[in-house]
DNA sequence: ATTGGTGCAAATCATTTGCACCAAC
DNA sequence: GTTGGTGCAAATGATTTGCACCAAT
C-alpha cells in the first residue's frame, strides 16, 4: 500500500497539531489493519499491545481529530459503534461497501458509477453535492450458498 | 398521502402482535410527521401530548417492532440518534437523502438510478444485493448562497 | 512558563432490560 | 388465567468531559 505517513504528519503540523507517540501508534494501528474497519475499542486493544499506558479517551480524541483532518473516515455499519478507515489520498471519492445481512461481513467495491445520479440531482439546481455514501445490503457467496 | 393503516394493522395481526393504544399513538405520530425523520425522543414528545402516561421504553420497543415488520425504516444521519420514517408500501426501493453539511437539513430524492451499479456488482457473482442506502452530502441552496 | 496533549475517573446520552402490574382474548 | 404489552427504574455501552499532570517549544 502507498500510504504517505509524512504527508499525514505535515497535514497535522499545518493545522498546528503534533504527531505524538500516541497519535502515531493509533495511526499505525489503522494502517496495519487497512480494510478492517476498526472500532475505537478495537484500535485501543491493538495499540495497547505496543503502548499499554494509552487511554481509551485518547483513542477517541485522536480519531475525532483524524476525521476532522480527513485522515480517516467514519463508517457506520449499524453494529453499535462507529468504525474508521484510512482515507487514501489517491481516490478522492471513496469506495462503497457491501454488507452481508447474514454474517455481517463487509466487502469493499471500487465502482464509482454515481456521476449520473449526482448530475441528475445537481441539474435541478437545488443542491450542490460534494460527497456521497453508498451501502448495499445483501448476501455474500458463503451465506447465499446455505 | 395514501397510508393504509388497516394494512399495517393486518401486518401486525398476521405476526401475532396487537395494535395497542400506545402502538397506534406512535404510528399516528410518525404518520402525522411524514418527511420529518423523527427520533425516538421526538416521537416520545409528540405522543406524550395526547397520551402522557406513555414511557420512552415503549417507544423504543415499538420502533424496534415496526422496523422488524418493515412498517418503518431506520435512518442514520450521524447526529447522535437513530431516526425513523414510514415505509410507504408503494415504493419498494426507498428514496435517498441529501444532507446539507451546513444546516443539517435533509432533503429527499426519489431517483432510483442504481440499477446499473447493482447490476455491475452482481455480475461478478460475489454478492446478491437486496437493498441499498444512499446518502449525498453537500449544500442546499439556502446555505450555498451565503 | 506556556501550551497542547494525555490518562484517569466521572459524567453523559441513547438505548436496553428486569420486573411487577395491566389488559385482552 | 394465560399471554403479550406497558411503565418505571436500573443497567448497559459508546462516547465525552473535567481535571491534574506531562511534554515540548
Amino acid at each position: 500500500m502507498d500510504i504517505n505517513v509524512d504527508s499525514i504528519k505535515e497535514r497535522l503540523k499545518e493545522e498546528g497539531y503534533k504527531l505524538t507517540t500516541q497519535r502515531r501508534a493509533i495511526l499505525d494501528a489503522i494502517i496495519e489493519n487497512s480494510g478492517s474497519h476498526l472500532s475505537p475499542e478495537e484500535i485501543y486493544e491493538v495499540v495497547k499491545l505496543k503502548y499499554p499506558e494509552i487511554g481509551l479517551a485518547t483513542v477517541y480524541r485522536t480519531l475525532q481529530l483524524f476525521e476532522q483532518l480527513d485522515i480517516v473516515c467514519k463508517l457506520n455499519f449499524d453494529d453499535g459503534c462507529n468504525r474508521y478507515e484510512l482515507n487514501s489520498d489517491s481516490n478522492d471519492h471513496h469506495h462503497h461497501h457491501l454488507i452481508c445481512l447474514n454474517c455481517g461481513k463487509v466487502i469493499e467495491v471500487k465502482l464509482d458509477l454515481l456521476e449520473n445520479l449526482e448530475y441528475e440531482i445537481e441539474r435541478e439546481g437545488k443542491f450542490k453535492i460534494v460527497d456521497h455514501n453508498v451501502k448495499f445490503f445483501g448476501y455474500c457467496i458463503e451465506c447465499r450458498d446455505k
